[in-house]
RNA sequence: GGUCGAUUGGCGCAGUUGGUUAGCGCGCUUCCUUGACAUGGAAGAGGUCACAGGUUCGAGUCCUGUAUCGACCA
């Protein structure tokens, strides 16, 4: 026990001596029922670390520790999520290069010093081997940092979420998806992001406002006069098919079933009739483009309309003329949109319609939500490619029902958190698309055939055996063809396209588990117990990670699922780089230990939003130094065998904390963490400032060795109890602790039951009076401007009788700790408790 | 626009199944430094629980509406 004890340093020696004692390694020779799993998130490794994923993930890690100290053996992995854009775009600009499939391998590439000016372009093997480099340095980074927090997972089980086990396991299981028809391909209008030239998924949209323009556009009827229609995107005029109105709108009732003309470009279309349509909006008829929207999807599918596209994948105007418009005027006026971006187009667009006099008065801005990729900063396109995707219940009323029903097993932490899980599961209206047309990620794990013409046969799949897992189909040959057979008529191709990141990240608790791949890891540790997770993902993760393993394993994934809020500034709103008020997570342990970084996590329940507050840093701290100081006072008075407590103050002590057990352990088991240490830290002030001044001047002997000893072993118990309580959220201090007295680990430690505590059989009331007497007996001093040292001549308790006689088994204490010279003299009152008292 | 959540002393939060004087931390006021602790201790002031209505013997705690804030989804 030191002289004079710091939280200095603590950090750097308990993260050394655990990983050296492999304190929280995983038991494997575990079963089932005595395991704890966690599905942790694995975070972006390539986005940096802030103060948010201190505050989630020590929320976890409270769960673990004390489910740890319950005697479970705790399943605590980490991964980390480097596959996807996030990596792509850091590889790019850290390396200054790009990724160019068509490019074959170069094994001896290797990348400037210093990016370029110029992006060089490498090959897709190339390109994935930086992404791994760079990655593996994040995680270093990432690793360091959790374990400074003290975050206890079992650092011989990382995964990432590219690595060659994840990527099998991923394309493993899409090829059950497929051989059990969940998994299929189809050519349809797919939302599609022209920056990264990829399709986007339902769960990765967001609507942003942005300005934009109605157009008021003249299309003629048969007899020449002008049918006004209004639209934002007047530069899909050429992709138009048909003009669609509400059909119990009188005004157009007597058009259905007729054609117009579109101006300019002179193409007919017919006048159709949808429901969709508003006619609060514009002039109540719309001409519908294929495709400008997704309800121009809708209604081109409803209502079997023709396909007339005219954006290509880089958002540009397509080059090729359109075979429908034939007139001169149309041709020429096509020519001079061709390859413009869709931005010049509407200008473009717009000019022409003035001049030809079909645009009708001024051009009239507005703001209106348009869809954007999550990632992205150009507004999606619709464009028709052929695409994978799994089958989520968007499309399957039964799967659906089935999916919402899993939803309500869980148990969510909290509550209400399930909501958002049904709302979204009810509110999907396509299946789920997972292929993306990018690089770095898992590949689709399929090649087709190539008819006599070299075409390729889409619907000809041909899947890689089982051993062959992890692969590359755009480097391996599939069984029964020689490499050289690719791309050629009669040969094969590979499927170019990489898997969504959520196709993989919805399958951590597989690639944790061992699924496939270790069976024995697997049966100790599925279905797992928790997950972890912000909310905003509970579209995407929670709910891909629900649908894989309803899909596989006809079951939940997890029991429960906590759900963390976010960190707010203290103003109120949501923490983002972009206001400059991140504050970097190793400073804030620098400066205020990781204990009290994680005493301010703590004090967040789960789906609470919560201020970043430095002043809970503080508070945490200064709990840290408190039980260092109380820990070695207590010590210091040695101790006792437990039978050694009689005196009733003391037996009341640990009566109470018996009680204190009770409710953190109940909190706990609720995972209200936060309730937990607030029981425990409210015990403990009063246990310091309260109990421990009663027992002092008896601790040291002035009362007699049995006397003594009493308080010491009562004392030492409490100690104990407390830092066990407080191990969980404070693991540094009670470890430090605990050394100071035992061999072992508190954290391997058994979590306290109450009763032990309660069968001292004390009486816990007594500690409010005694409690009670004592703070009136110091206000007196208080009042008087004096020391506490000050003596008090003669003091009066006037209280109820049971009062009284509470007071009575205590009075030895409280005049020593009151410093009050005569006996105490007592009167029966029926009221509350007053003391009168002459200071000496 | 829909859904969910929040609204309690200056600030940040607790208030479990409705039941006597609504708790806690920070801050604030006053005082205390020599046998654990000044990265400390003691005592104290301060709120009627957003607003309106309702249920009830009784509501911060249940119901309805309004307002404000936030999140998620359109």
């Amino acid at each position: 026990m030191p002289e004079k004890p710091t939280l200095d340093g603590l950090e750097n020696k308990w993260v050394d001596v655990w990983q050296e004692a492999g304190t929280y390694d995983f038991d494997r020779t575990a079963t089932r029922e005595q395991v704890f799993s966690i599905d942790t998130p694995p975070p972006t490794v390539s986005g940096s670390l802030h103060v948010g994923h201190v505050f989630s993930y020590t929320h976890t890690d409270l769960i673990a520790r004390y489910q740890r100290m319950t005697g479970k053996k705790v399943f605590y992995p980490m991964g980390w999520d480097d596959n996807g854009l996030p990596t792509e775009r850091r590889v790019q600009n850290y390396y200054g290069v790009r990724c160019d499939p068509s490019l074959p391998y170069d094994p001896n590439f290797e990348p400037p010093a210093e990016p370029g000016k110029d992006q060089i372009a490498i090959s897709r093997g190339n390109f994935v081997e930086l992404c791994e480099r760079l990655t593996i340095e994040d995680e270093k980074v990432f690793e360091s940092l959790w374990r400074r927090l003290g975050i206890s997972v079992d650092w011989k089980m990382t995964y990432q979420t590219i690595d060659t086990r994840a990527r099998a396991i991923s394309q493993r299981m899409f090829l059950n998806n497929l051989k059990r028809g969940e998994a299929y391909q189809s050519e349809a209008p797919t939302l599609w992001d022209v920056t990264f030239r990829t399709a986007v998924a339902q769960a990765e949209l967001e609507d942003r406002e942005r300005p934009g323009a109605y157009h008021r556009v003249s299309f003629h009827k048969p007899d020449g006069s002008p049918l006004f229609i209004e639209t934002t995107r007047p530069e899909l005029l050429p992709a138009c098919v048909a003009l669609v109105a509400h059909p119990d709108d009188e005004r157009y009732q007597p058009l259905f079933g007729t054609t117009v003309t579109s101006p300019i470009f002179g193409v007919e279309v017919p006048v159709v009739a949808h429901t969709l349509a508003d006619p609060e909006k514009g002039s109540g008829i719309a001409m519908i483009c294929t495709f400008g929207d997704t309800t121009d999807v809708t209604w081109w599918r409803e209502l079997q309309l023709p396909t007339r596209p005219i954006i290509g994948w880089d958002g540009r105007i397509l080059a090729q003329e359109p075979e429908w418009i034939t007139s001169e005027l149309g041709k020429n006026a096509y020519a001079s949109l061709a390859g413009l971006t869709a931005h010049s187009a509407k200008e473009k667009v717009a000019e022409l319609l003035r001049e030809s006099g079909d645009l009708e008065g001024e051009i009239r801005p507005i703001t209106h939500p348009v869809k954007f990729f999550e990632k992205g900063d150009k507004p999606l396109e619709i464009v028709t490619t052929r695409q994978w995707y799994i089958r989520n219940g968007g499309r399957d009323a039964d799967l659906r029902a089935a999916l919402v029903a899993r939803g309500s097993e869980i148990t969510w932490h909290p509550d209400h958190m399930k909501v958002r899980y049904t709302n979204w599961v009810e509110g999907l209206n396509g299946d789920w698309l997972i292929s993306r047309q990018r690089f770095f990620g898992v590949p689709v794990p399929v090649w087709y055939s190539l008819d006599a013409d070299g075409n390729p046969e889409w619907d000809k799949v041909i899947v890689p055996d089982d051993s062959q897992l992890p692969i590359d189909p755009s480097a391996e040959a599939p069984h029964g063809y020689t490499s050289d057979q690719r791309g050629v008529a009669g040969g094969f191709i590979g499927d170019a396209d990489v898997m969504d990141t959520w196709a993989t990240s919805s399958l951590t608790p597989q690639i944790v588990g061992g699924w496939s791949v270790d069976d024995d890891l697997w049966k100790r540790v599925w279905p797992f117990d928790l997950r972890p997770q912000a909310h905003e993902i509970i579209r995407t993760w929670l709910f891909s990670t629900v649908v894989r393993a309803h899909l596989e394993e006809g079951q939940l994934p997890w029991k429960h699922a906590s759900i963390s809020g976010w960190i707010l500034d203290p103003d109120r709103k949501k923490m983002s780089k972009s206001k400059g008020n991140v504050v970097t997570p190793i400073d804030l342990l620098d400066e205020h230990g990781s204990d009290g970084v994680r005493y301010w996590a703590a004090s967040g329940r789960p789906g609470t939003d919560t201020a970043f507050d430095v002043g809970q840093m503080k508070i945490g701290r200064r709990l840290a130094m408190k039980i260092l100081n109380a820990s070695k006072f207590v010590l210091s008075q040695g101790t006792a065998d437990a039978t050694a407590v009689t005196e009733p103050i003391d037996r009341a002590l640990l009566a109470l904390l018996a009680d204190v057990v009770d409710e953190a352990t109940a909190a706990f088991e609720a995972f209200n963490y936060t309730k937990a240490l607030e029981v425990t830290e409210t015990f403990f002030w009063s246990f310091c400032d309260d109990h421990l001044e009663l027992v002092k001047d008896r601790a040291y002997g002035l009362a007699g060795d049995d006397a003594a000893a009493s308080a010491r072993a009562s004392l030492n118990i409490a100690l104990e109890t407390l830092l066990k309580l407080f191990a969980p959220f404070l693991p540094f201090v009670t470890d430090e602790v605990w050394s100071w007295f035992h061999p072992d680990s508190v954290h391997l430690n058994t979590w306290p039951t109450s009763a032990e505590l309660k069968s001292f059989d004390g009486n816990p009331e007594l500690i409010g009076h005694a409690a009670e007497v004592l703070s009136q007996l110091r206000k007196v001093k208080s009042e008087a401007k004096v020391s506490m040292r000050a003596d008090i001549a003669t003091a009066t308790v006037t209280a109820k009788a049971e009062v009284i006689d509470a007071v009575r088994h205590v009075e030895a204490d409280l005049r020593a700790a009151g410093r009050v010279m005569s006996d105490l003299t007592y009167t029966e009152h029926d009221g509350p408790t007053e003391i009168s008292a002459i200071l000496a």
